[in-house]
DNA sequence: ACATTAAGTGATT
DNA sequence: AATCACTTAATGT
């Protein structure tokens, strides 16, 4: 895997050579949890393949769904948590087979101040996160469920980059932390007014929708 | 054919 | 919108 050709185009050749020389390549599997809550951040993840599922999880162990870290991305709180290794608030799941560049915590402060492109990356990763996050906030205060949940499905239909999502009814009621039946419901709604299709442990998202 | 699990439904709070 | 109790349908053995 050619990291400089991947990252050519943001970073800095001397930047690049650093990466080259720190980060290592790791690859996960489908379903493994790359950090849990109250773990202590140790490398920062940068995404080459695959998706990474970023998630709230209460006393009960129910699961909410924050946001995806998608290929050439990074995850936000990992460089929030780190800079002062406080404990993750998140947990990280592999969604897919995910293979990334694992990068010492020990070089943030000295690249940040060495390299602008560096530093703009991560401002950048913090910003967008940050108004997904303000976002996802909007949705659960303002949104009506059935808005949450077109907006998850299609998430997750980016995600896989597929319109035929492999989940059932339940899986998606816990990641809304809502319940499988008024998850079903709201479905029945959406395939009467052909937005999608069911099947069991299937649903095929329509163009209307 | 039977058991298990997913999905659908009406009533209740 | 959540929960309960129950039914119906799909799937695995």
């Amino acid at each position: 895997m050619n990291i400089t050709e991947k990252f050519k185009t943001i970073f800095e050749p001397e930047l690049l050579r650093e990466i080259e020389s720190k980060a290592k390549i790791v690859s996960v599997k489908e379903g493994d949890v790359l950090l849990d809550i109250g773990q202590t951040v140790r490398i920062i993840p940068l995404l080459l393949k695959g998706i990474l599922k970023i998630t709230r999880v209460d006393q009960a162990g129910k699961e909410l769904l924050l946001y995806y870290v998608h290929a050439n991305e990074s995850c936000a709180m990992t460089f929030t948590c780190c800079m002062q290794q406080y404990p993750s608030e998140v947990k990280a799941t592999a969604e897919s087979e995910v293979e990334f560049l694992a990068i010492p915590i020990g070089n943030m402060d000295e690249w940040i101040a060495k390299f602008p492109t560096w530093k703009s990356f991560v401002m950048r990763t913090i910003r967008s996160r940050f108004n997904e996050l303000l976002n996802a906030i909007d949705q659960l205060a303002f949104q009506k469920l059935d808005e949450r949940l077109v907006h998850y499905l299609k998430e997750k239909s980016k995600a896989t980059g597929s319109s035929l999502i492999n989940l059932s009814h339940e899986e998606i009621a816990n990641e809304m932390a809502s319940s499988r039946e008024v998850i079903s419901r709201l479905l029945k709604k959406l395939e009467n007014d052909k937005k999608v299709l069911l099947y069991r442990n299937q649903i095929k998202l329509l163009r209307e929708l």
